[in-house]
Formats: structure tokens, sequence, C-alpha cells
DNA sequence: CTATGTTTTCAGAAGAGATTGAAAGAAAAA
DNA sequence: TTTTTCTTTCAATCTCTTCTGAAAACATAG
């Protein structure tokens, strides 16, 4: 029927990696449609036009021109052109430690920072404008310390985290000897938070 | 009006961390509620009944009955009793860390697992059972060639990934040493893919 | 300038996923 | 046993996200 055979065994591999990936994709927050796109201009390994990604993955033209606006601005694929050809040519990132890293960059930007302003915004509240040298008079209420312990921990995490993700974000291999170091200073000693544990979170 | 007073400075301060949770939540894959579920738990600390949670939060029993079961099934909530009480009470985990090695393990459980399975047949298909003695007679033609390759790249980058999350998620500190090493070993050297080398899993 | 080819936008349609609420199920008390 | 209390289930409903398609915007050539 269709002028490309749609059965040889590349093009089935090619199809099933895009459908593969695609569920990955939605199970981690990012459009399905999207990370087919991304799979096949990463699978097909060559540059492919609007025209080329629509047909292949029978999706309109709006969806297509919007996934792949939003994946240029995830900085894992970028615009090629042909000569003589007045079409917008686009490929994917072909290292996957590269893309890997560039996703990271982006999650790390988008939603751990955000999150990280609120943490501090909710911190203000019960710990508010908390100097170094400013001792409070007065003890706070048992409720409002446990509550700041637990919220400290956890910003103390995604500190760690973030400092951990320069690891992996920096092109240089060398962010990564940080990383490793504060992974063995942070994990494997989920330190001093709870003095006499009662127990409960091995089980867990 | 309400029996609890609901603008105290604690209470604020939990309501807003629940909303950030449930935002972050939301990003990654897990619905609001579950998210939010599990956030009053965290930030409150102590045991909550189902009663307690749909008040807080506002929601119906079935929705609150169903994000705790799935909260349990992720290993970051337990159950717990009140003497003379009928009602089962839930809490979170409270060490961030361990809350954070269990999301990490039942992910990779849930969606690498699949995914590494599905991406093996995938290669089955342009690599049909290739025992290592038995040589293609053949090369295969270059499109398959790349084809593969990329594929295999693929393939390795989530075989390190699972090894190096076995740092994270192995309660010893000990899985945490490999998974430096793995670190040191591949993120550093992005490129060793790409040439001749027919062995791609050394140190797996 | 107009004509032609290409990309972006966005309101409405379609679809996917979350939520409710009432009924059924379970388990302990009487 | 029956009653009471609490928990789970799931079809219907609602909400939010994604997708479409046609129009508008843009760009290049003539």
């Amino acid at each position: 029927m269709s002028t490309r055979p749609t059965s040889d065994a590349l093009t089935q591999a090619q199809d099933q990696f895009v459908a593969v990936w695609g569920q990955m994709g939605s199970a981690w927050g990012i459009s399905r449609t999207m990370a087919e796109v991304h799979a096949l201009l990463y699978i097909t390994g060559e540059p492919l036009c609007t025209d080329d990604i629509m047909e292949r993955l029978e999706i309109s033209r709006g969806n297509a021109s919007m996934s792949l606006r939003a994946l240029l601005e995830w900085g894992i694929v970028s615009r090629t052109h042909k000569r003589g050809d007045r079409k917008e040519y686009f490929q994917a990132e072909q290292h996957v430690w590269t893309l890997f890293r560039a996703i990271v960059r982006e999650r790390i930007k988008r939603e751990v920072d955000p999150l990280m302003a609120s943490l501090y915004e909710i911190r203000d509240i019960t710990q508010p404008h908390q100097r170094a040298d400013a001792r409070p008079s007065f003890a706070p209420p048992a409720a409002i310390a446990d509550h700041n312990r637990r919220l400290d921990e956890m910003i103390d995490f995604f500190r760690t985290l973030e400092t951990l993700s320069q690891g992996f974000v920096s092109p240089s291999g060398r962010g990564l000897e940080i990383a490793a170091s504060v992974l063995s200073g942070s994990v494997t000693g989920p330190r001093a938070a709870e003095p006499a544990r009662p127990g409960e979170g091995e089980s867990l």
C-alpha cells in the first residue's frame, strides 16, 4: 500500500522503540507525543522535517510543531537545514549521557529550584528571620520544633541532591568526584536527625 | 468557625508544604492527591486516620482510601493502631533518605525494569539470537549497524543507571562505593560508546 | 509588491486520568 | 447471631491535559 515498506525489521524496531520511549516519557511527566518525537529523532539518527514526523507518528501539524519546539527548549533536539530546501530539519542529541545531563539540568531548573524557594518560604513561617547571631529568647514549643526539624531535613536533602546533580550536569567529568564525595558523606549516614530512633525506618 | 484554628503558623506552614509537595508530585507522574496525603503525613509526623486526612485535605473517603493504599504499596507509609480505637492510623517514613531510596527502588522496579525488557526485545529484532561464539556470516547494512549501535548505547546507559541506583537503594552504605566508581567510569567518559569496541559492559 | 511554501498559534474537540459517593465488604463488639 | 464501625471498590462524573485543524503569521523567491 504505502510507498515505504512498513514491515521491514528496521522500521519495526524503530516503531517499537518509539512506543516504548513514549510510554516511559508519560510515566515521568513528559507528554507522550513529545517523547515519541524525540524517540523517533534519536533512533533514526538522521535529520527529519515536520512532515516526516507527522507522517511517521500520525500526528497533526500543530502537535508536531509544539512538540518540536518543546524539545528545542529542553536542549535535546537541534535545528538543521538542507541546502536548496526551505524546510527545517530536526535532529536529536546522539550521546545518551549528554541527553541525560540536559534532562537533569532542565528538571532541576524547572522543578527543584522553585521547590527549594517554596521550602525556604515555608521555613520562614515558623523560623522567621533567623539570623546566625540572634538567638531566640524562648525555645519554640515542641510541635513547632519538630516541624522545623522535618522541614530542615527536607531542605537539606534537596540541597544535597542539587549539589549531587552538578556532578552529572557538568560537562567535564570533574564535578563527578564532588558528587561521589557528597554521596559517601550524606547518603551513607542519613545522619543525626534522630538521636534515639525508635526503629521505624528499617522495615519500611 | 472550626474547632481547630486554621490560621496559626504551624497549620499554615503545613498546608503550604502539602500544596508544594502535591505540585511537585504531579510533575513527576504521581497523582497530586497521593502526594498531598504523603506530605501531610510527613509534615505532621504523627499517625493520622482516614477521617483526619479527608477533613484536612477535603477529599472523599474513596480517594483517601485509594491514595493511602497506593502509598502503602510504595512502602513509604505504614499502618499503626491506637489502643482502644478500631480505626487504622497511618504514618509516613520520617527519614528523608530512606524515603528517597524507597521511591527510587519502586520506580526502577515499575518503570526501568520493564523498559529494559522491551529494549532487549527490540534489540532481538535486528540482532536476533546473537550468541557470543556465533559470528554472523555477513556484516549488516550500515543503516542497521547504526541503529544497533544507538540501541546498544541506550541499553548500556540504563544498565549503568540501574547499577548506580543500587548505591542509593541499598540500605547499607556499601553499595555507594560501587555507585561512585561506576559514575567515574561511565559518566566521565561518555564517548567510549562510539569507536569500535565490541564489549559493552566492562564493570557491569 | 504578490505568490508560494513553511511554521506557529489557539479555540474547540477528544481523550486520559482523577474524584466522588454510595453500596458492598470486613472485622470487631455486643 | 446481629449490630456497629470502619474500609474498599467501582461506575458515573468531573477535571485537566493533549490533540487537531484551520487560520494567521512568517519567510523567501520572483
